[in-house]
DNA sequence: ATGCTTATTGACAATAATATGATTTTTAAA
DNA sequence: TTTAAAAATCATATTATTGTCAATAAGCAT
């Protein structure tokens, strides 16, 4: 079962964390990303190029090509990455699957749920990769272990 | 995409407010549950036989037979139902899909989705169906329409 | 007892999500 | 200018989820 987001959400979330502890601008190809998440390498070219259409990665193609952040971790918030791969229904849809949940026809948890909801947009929204630095290194460097 | 829960579980829980509002050991059909849901009946009985296995359902094979609750609506809680059909995994898993994710080796979200997680078990446990009857009533009846 | 109605069970089809593979295009370096 | 490396694109395979069907077993009413 997924968590909240996608697989592939996941996956991008966490090659957008790699690259945003690397130095600006320094490439890295799928190859090289997808060995230290231990993914498959397709997978992560394939969530790349959506971020690159978005705007949060940058590409270069050819020999010594690779991706790179095409922003400052201090402009990109994880938020970026979920609208970009999941897109916002995970925010708006009603936690317990009735049909057209809004506040004049509230579910059972409608209050309590959207209250939830916010509080986790706000965790994806407020800080942004820049804060999320020392964390991420560390949480990275655990992977090769 | 799922949102927390699975199809599965969204319509067992919709199954089961629908009985709750009931009165209690009155029988419903499947295909009555069904209509009234406006999901197909084979998908209901399915939901409802894992229920049943669980304790939480109670079923009647023949004629005149059907599903009611099994325990009073103040002795079921939201979570019941998900732990039946989902697992509690969604309350254990890391919300960015980094694996080992724990306190000592937290993801950059480790701390705040913490608690987060911990209010939406909260929400799912604290209240009762008995509690929920008037807002479930009022869900219910408007699903004729 | 008989037949109808209902849950139960297991198999299976359809769909969606995830993962992989092959080909093409682009680019830089040799 | 050739070659190799890399993203981009398109196609396919695999798996999980969701939804449907058919056969069976059980129980009630007549």
């Amino acid at each position: 079962m997924t968590v909240i987001f996608s697989k592939k959400c996941e996956l991008a979330v966490q090659a957008v964390l790699f690259l945003s502890i690397k130095e600006i601008k320094q490439v890295w190809t799928a190859e090289e990303i997808s060995k230290e998440m231990m993914v498959p390498k397709e997978f992560v070219s394939k969530m790349l190029q959506i971020l690159t259409d978005s705007g949060i990665v940058g590409s270069k193609k050819g020999k010594s090509g690779g991706f790179f952040l095409a922003k400052s971790p201090a402009d990109i918030r994880l938020v970026d990455i979920v609208k970009a791969i999941d897109g916002m229904e995970v925010f708006e849809t009603c936690v317990l699957g009735f049909p057209g949940c809004s506040s004049d026809n509230p579910c059972p948890v409608h209050d309590k749920w959207g209250k939830l909801r916010d509080d986790a947009f706000k965790m994806l929204s407020e800080e942004t990769l820049e804060e999320f630095k020392e964390k991420t290194t560390k949480k990275i460097e655990s992977l090769k272990s």
